[in-house]
RNA sequence: UGGGGGAUAGUUUAGUUGGUAGAACAGCGGAUUCUGGUUCCGCCAGCCCAGGUUCGAAUCCUGGUCCCCCAGCCA
């Protein structure tokens, strides 16, 4: 059967956003404009959670040729910093996506969104209230009782201004008054109960600097900074869509025409947190290196560890988009990154764990090189020369002395193949006097059998990677598990949630022995060590003195899971 | 218990005028393989519940159940 164009279109994205979107679209609702924004707020560092919005929004933006605008949300002086603003803009463009000349600050609309409220209180929507937090959480109400009225909520216009300019003035300390929305004490929304729109914060701002001493809640400055910016499809997490009424009414009240919000639900992943309070609080505690700890679920840990972009990218695609709150198994995560590396990741032979093996018959001198392909999948990377000599390092794992059943690597007397060179049978081995460890091994090869085949046709169960001694490369190499030994921590409160850390998450192995091309390792790509899994070198630690490895993710390894259920039934 | 949302295999999803519930991941089994990788094939497994409308319901109607979000001067 022959395929023919038609088969080939892909199919177009679809989600019930999108869907919305395109509905707007093709009913002109914006005169058929799509604008979008990825509104995060400087305080921390992005994780695989905000990939999803972001893929989402630039995605959407993209498929309507629109604009999609990168906007961060700095209302709150006391948590945003530079550093934050930094990192997300790397890590956005390193995910692959340019907002370009859209670079956005809701800093920037301070004095816009200080006229607005000035304008709410002229219409008498607005009102400066002088009782203190505790009064406004108590005069609130609770989830079942109403709230009431304020007594300062029928100040007068001139006496709300007067206030309202006082406290920009920096004339009040703190807690001393705020400025509210006069909406409805009653409401069965509760954010609709007269929230605060301004609050006194005598902090000095990372962009605005001393200029102010109020700053707008984020509840009043999102959707007017949506407005102000031409945004049709104001996409956010399901957590906003008790807020949807008051951003509407905002620009209701300031007849400003706005954009429509549509709420998704965030992603949870398993064995992980995605809550950036929670990631701070392990970055914190030490008990990770930072919020690029190759085992952090944030963008810049997962870049260090080797996971690409395009993996990342294809994730988002992956999950979908809907209403529901799940949580992804991190195996898919695995599985979209190992299908992604093995494409493009070139192969090399690194020993995680050495065992010296001699070959009696191989004379002393002699090195031979044999030429070893650079990715089976792709040809197109061709192949590069390996060095090959009398004394090699083999994996430990690799060996048993007492093979159980179903192992068929190397054991005494028996012949494997060492990939691109020769069949080579293990003759002896030698134990250390004390510990009865084995210490080396002593095999012979078959010379003609290089290439790996042999010519009389028989057969060896097992191909070995390996490394010349005398050529190799020593390397330090982490090996990277789950954070968390628990599936759902997002479930624990802070205060138990290091005590659930996988202990295992990080394993660090010394001494590890790499083929000579490893030497001067690409710092952009991850390799495949045969048999082993992907690895990549690491960004910060790694120098020309000492190279570090991190593992990003092991390849599939059929044999430890027959191991592990064959360990499980004994413990049965 | 006020208001706002959501329920399709173990997990994440598709299902657009009502017409045999489709996929991916995970799990299990097999074939191929100079990576116990990759690839390929097969198996397992699902519409929250109860009624109703209909020749026919995941889809429409009624009534339940369960889960999530909101009582920051956080976002």
């Amino acid at each position: 059967m022959s395929r023919r164009g038609g088969d080939e279109i892909h199919k177009l994205k679809s989600d019930f956003v999108r869907d919305a979107v395109s509905q707007d679209v093709r009913s002109n609702k914006f005169g058929g404009r799509v604008q979008t924004r990825f509104p995060p707020e400087p305080n921390g560092y992005l994780h695989i959670g905000h990939a999803k919005s972001i893929c989402l929004n630039f995605g959407i933006a993209s498929e309507h040729n629109g604009v999609c605008s990168l906007r961060f949300d700095d209302t709150n002086p006391s948590n945003e910093e530079s550093e934050f603003v930094e990192s997300i803009m790397k890590d956005v463009r390193w995910l692959g996506f340019d907002w370009g000349p859209h670079l956005r600050y809701a800093s920037d609309y301070f004095e816009e969104l200080y006229q607005f409220a000035l304008q709410l209180i002229r219409s008498e929507k607005a009102y400066v209230d002088s009782l203190s937090a505790d009064d406004i959480r108590a005069y609130r109400g609770t989830l079942t009782e109403t709230g009431k009225n304020s007594p300062y909520r029928d100040r007068t216009v001139v006496e709300n201004i007067e206030l309202f300019k006082g406290m920009r003035a920096g004339e009040f300390p703190e807690g001393s008054h705020v400025l509210r929305a006069k909406i409805d004490m009653c409401s069965g929304n509760i954010n609709m109960r007269d929230p605060v729109m301004y609050r006194i914060v005598h902090a000095r701002h990372y962009r605005t600097g001393d200029k102010w001493c109020i700053y707008p809640l984020y509840d009043f400055a999102h959707g007017q900074s949506d407005a102000l910016e031409g945004v049709t499809h104001s996409v956010c997490t399901l957590e906003f869509e008790n807020n949807r009424p008051l951003y509407d009414w905002f620009l209701d009240e300031l007849s400003v025409a706005h954009p429509r919000q549509i709420e998704f639900a965030r992603l949870n992943l398993s064995h992980t947190v995605l809550s950036k309070r929670k990631l701070g609080e392990l970055v914190a505690g030490g008990h990770v290196s930072g919020w690029d700890d190759p085992r952090m679920p944030t963008l810049s840990g997962m870049r260090r560890r080797g996971y690409t972009p395009t993996s990342l990218r294809n994730f988002c695609e992956t999950i979908g988009v809907a209403k529901r709150n799940t949580t992804v198994d991190m195996a898919l995560l695995e599985h979209i990154v190992r299908k992604d590396l093995n494409s493009c990741a070139p192969r090399v032979m690194g020993v995680l764990r050495p065992l010296r093996v001699v070959l009696l018959n191989y004379p002393e001198e002699k090195v031979e090189h044999v030429e070893a392909i650079n990715n089976p999948e792709d040809s197109s990377m061709g192949t590069r020369s390996v060095p090959f000599s009398r004394v090699l390092y083999l994996e430990k794992d690799d060996f048993n002395e007492d093979p159980p059943k179903k192992f068929y690597r190397l054991a005494p007397g028996r012949e494997v193949r060492l990939r691109y060179a020769y069949f080579i049978r293990c003759e002896n081995v030698v134990h250390n006097p004390e510990t009865g460890e084995v210490e080396e091994l002593h095999c012979t090869y078959d010379p003609s059998t290089l290439g790996g085949m042999a010519p009389d046709g028989r057969k060896v169960k097992a191909t070995l990677h390996w490394v010349s001694a005398a050529h190799s490369v020593d390397a330090e190499i982490r090996l990277y598990e789950r954070l968390f030994s628990v599936e759902e921590p997002s479930a624990l409160t802070s205060e138990i949630l290091a005590s659930s850390l996988n202990p295992e998450s990080l394993q660090v192995l010394r001494g590890c022995k790499l083929e000579p091309s490893l030497a001067q390792p690409s710092s952009d790509s991850t390799y495949q060590f045969e048999r082993q899994g992907y690895f990549c070198v690491d960004s910060i630690e790694s120098s020309e003195n000492k190279l570090v490895f991190n593992r990003t993710v092991a390849l599939r390894d059929t044999w430890a899971r027959i191991e592990s259920k064959r360990h499980a039934k004994r413990n049965n």
